[in-house]
DNA sequence: AACTGTTCCAACCGCAGTGGC
DNA sequence: TGCCACTGCGGTTGGAACAGT
C-alpha cells in the first residue's frame, strides 16, 4: 500500500544515467543479483532511488535485452497481445523475450497506435473508428474484431458464422494473427488472458504437442497478398464473401491499401498496392 | 544558420498489489 | 486486522535528436 517512500528524495540524483553509474549499477547487480533493490542504492554507493536503479537495470542495462528495431513477428505479436490483453504492457513484454514493457509501451504509442488512428482503426478496440465506413453490423453483440475464430477454429467448425463474419480486412489480419496464436495457446496458455508463460502443468509446447511445428511461431508472417489473396481454410463454406482482402473495407474505400501497407506493417511486399496505391493487385 | 515543429524514448510519478510484522 | 515497506505496473513527461521551413 502506499507510493514507494522516496523518502531522501532532496539528496538523490535525477535524470539521465552516467556511464560510471551505470557500470557501479552493472557491477553491482552482477555481485548480488537482482533485488534488494530498496537498499541497493547505498549499498553500491549510487546516489538513486532503488525504484530509479531497477528500471535502469530492467529497461537497460539488463544483459538479456533485445537492442534495435522490432521485427515484424514481434510487430505481430504485439498487436495480437494488445487486442486480447489491452495496455498490460507487462504481460505483453513477458511474450517477447529481451523487449521491456516500457520498450513495448513506447513502440506502441508512438508507431502501432498512429497507424492504427490513420487508418481509421481504434487502437484500443482494434475495431473500426467510424462505423459508417466499414461493414461491421453483422459482428456478434459485444465482439471484438480480433476475436474472430482461429484458423483452427474455423476449419473445424465450418457452421460458425457467428465467430467469422464480414469481409473487414481487419478480420482477416487478426485470423492470421489468431491463427499463429493458436499454436500459443495449445502449449503456453495464451488463452483467454494471453499469457505466453508455460502452462501450469510445466510441460513445454514441444512436450504436449510434438506434431506442432514451433519454428512456425518464429517464422516471418506470410505475405500480405498470402492472405489478401483470399486464403482458402480461412475462409469458412457458405461464408465466401469478396475474394480479395479489400482495404476498402478499412477506409471505406477511399484509399485501396491492404492493411499491411496502409499500417506499414510490411515494408517490401508484392501486394502492388503500396505504389499504385490501389488494391486491385491484392 | 537559425528557428520551429515533430518524433522518440529514457526516466519519473503515483497507484496498486503483496507480504511481513 | 491494520500498518508499513517493497515491488511492479501503467501513464506521463522532458529533453535530445531529427526534420522542415
Amino acid at each position: 500500500m502506499g507510493r514507494t517512500p522516496c523518502k531522501e528524495k532532496q539528496h538523490l540524483l535525477k535524470g539521465a544515467w552516467s556511464k560510471e553509474e551505470d557500470q557501479i549499477l552493472i557491477n553491482y547487480v552482477n555481485r548480488h543479483g537482482e533485488g534488494n533493490w530498496s537498499s541497493l542504492p547505498k549499498a553500491a554507493g549510487l546516489l538513486r532511488c532503488g525504484k530509479s536503479c531497477r528500471l535502469r537495470w530492467m529497461n537497460y542495462l539488463r544483459p538479456d535485452l533485445k537492442k534495435g528495431n522490432f521485427t515484424q513477428e514481434e510487430t505481430n505479436l504485439i498487436i495480437h497481445q494488445h487486442s486480447l490483453l489491452g495496455n498490460k504492457w507487462a504481460q505483453i513484454a513477458a511474450c517477447l523475450p529481451g523487449r521491456t514493457d516500457n520498450e513495448i509501451k513506447n513502440y506502441w504509442n508512438t508507431k502501432i497506435k498512429r497507424k492504427f488512428y490513420a487508418n481509421g482503426i481504434d487502437p484500443v478496440t482494434h475495431k473500426p473508428l467510424n462505423k459508417e465506413t466499414t461493414d461491421t453490423t453483422d459482428l456478434p453483440a459485444n465482439s471484438q474484431v480480433s476475436e474472430v475464430a482461429t484458423t483452427s477454429e474455423i476449419n473445424n467448425n465450418n457452421n460458425s458464422s457467428s465467430s467469422f463474419i464480414g469481409s473487414n480486412q481487419i478480420r482477416y489480419f487478426n485470423v492470421f494473427l489468431n491463427s499463429k496464436m493458436q499454436i500459443r495457446s495449445d502449449g503456453y496458455s495464451t488463452g483467454d488472458k494471453g499469457e505466453c508463460s508455460n502452462n501450469s502443468s510445466g510441460v513445454t509446447i514441444e512436450e504436449a504437442h510434438p506434431q506442432i511445428n514451433l519454428n512456425l511461431s518464429l517464422s516471418p508472417p506470410p505475405k500480405p497478398q498470402d492472405f489478401c489473396v483470399n486464403p482458402e481454410g480461412l475462409q469458412p463454406q457458405g461464408q465466401q464473401e469478396e475474394p480479395a482482402l479489400s482495404a476498402r473495407n478499412v477506409d471505406g474505400g477511399k484509399r485501396g491499401l491492404c492493411l499491411w501497407c496502409s499500417l506499414g506493417l510490411q515494408s517490401n511486399h508484392a501486394c502492388g498496392s503500396k505504389d499504385k496505391g490501389n488494391n486491385d493487385d491484392c
